[in-house]
DNA sequence: AAATTAATGTTATAATGTATCAAATTTTAC
DNA sequence: GTAAAATTTGATACATTATAACATTAATTT
């Protein structure tokens, strides 16, 4: 197997006030699409996870929103997070109590993570070869699937060196 | 792919007192190998965790410390669990903040867990199809793993009839 | 415009996990 | 065999993560 990268990997240089802008724009259509309303709240918090590839705990977002002038409880938090879960905007990384934007395009989608222990990056995928190899043996135990928490932690590539 | 059970489905019936003598058995084995103590404590913690194949949150484990008599506090649980995390004995279900018991004898292992929504039963397996799909993707973006939280939620075989 | 539904505000509390320091126990070294 | 060192446990307090319940406001429907 040949190293390639088929997706460029956010710890490494790239525009990311366009990636920003990409996934806001992108859940406006996803609303759209879905006949939802992606409120000023939900949008914000969107957006503050969206401020890096760096997952977020949701206390974390609950201080950004309260310093920002407005005053927040963690109920205004949770409740637009399960809204973005529930669209699919936003990925909860179990084993880090927090939550990340998605950044595939294919909704709906099984992906994995990639979790940097260093710069705490989270790299989204999706390999057909792990979902596949996951659902034979899922399949050997008669077991049926209905969700995947696949988290891989490690060392990114530029946290290697 | 033909459907076979490569190990018994713990929620079919299996002789579950051996299942959980063998995992002790094997616990004792393990921290004689490894030059550490298996104290009362340790072991209790590791016995009440095999009480069934559930994972069982570390609350649900301290009240039954509590009601045996003794008295415990948070802390005491959590100390035994990292030690049966650290010697392989225990794993943790991020998805769930669970613990359950090692089910597999190849110590280290890398495994995945399949987990039923109804029952309640993770079954832990170790599918080197998963493992090695994700060891390929991981090394196609330059990562070097460390640990993998690889849970599977859906229906088990029993579950579903 | 009134009625209905959806979203947000607010308070309180539940559930999960850790820091810290003291006491007891076990192991090591002499 | 005993003192010193290291490990384990006890105990209190607190930090972090998440939800329940109900009131209020805003948006949508009729």
């Amino acid at each position: 197997m040949t190293k390639k990268t088929t997706t460029p990997i956010p710890c490494s240089q790239h525009d990311h006030k366009k990636c920003k802008k990409n996934a806001l724009q992108r859940a406006r259509q996803v609303c759209q699409k879905n006949k939802v309303r992606l409120t000023p709240i939900r949008e914000k918090v969107l957006e503050l996870i969206w401020q890096s590839h760096k997952p977020l705990g949701a206390y974390d977002i609950l201080g950004m929103l309260s310093t920002e002038g407005q005053t927040a409880a963690p109920p205004t938090v949770y409740r637009a997070l399960d809204f973005l879960l529930a669209q699919g905007l936003v990925h909860r990384i179990a084993s880090q109590n927090a939550f990340i934007g998605c950044s595939l395009s294919s909704h709906p989608h099984v992906s994995q993570f990639l979790l940097c222990r260093d710069c705490g990056v989270a790299i989204e995928i999706e390999a057909p070869a792990i979902t596949d190899a996951i659902a034979e043996n899922a399949h050997q135990y008669g077991f049926s699937i209905d969700q995947n928490t696949i988290e891989i932690s490690g060392l990114c590539q530029c946290c290697q060196q």
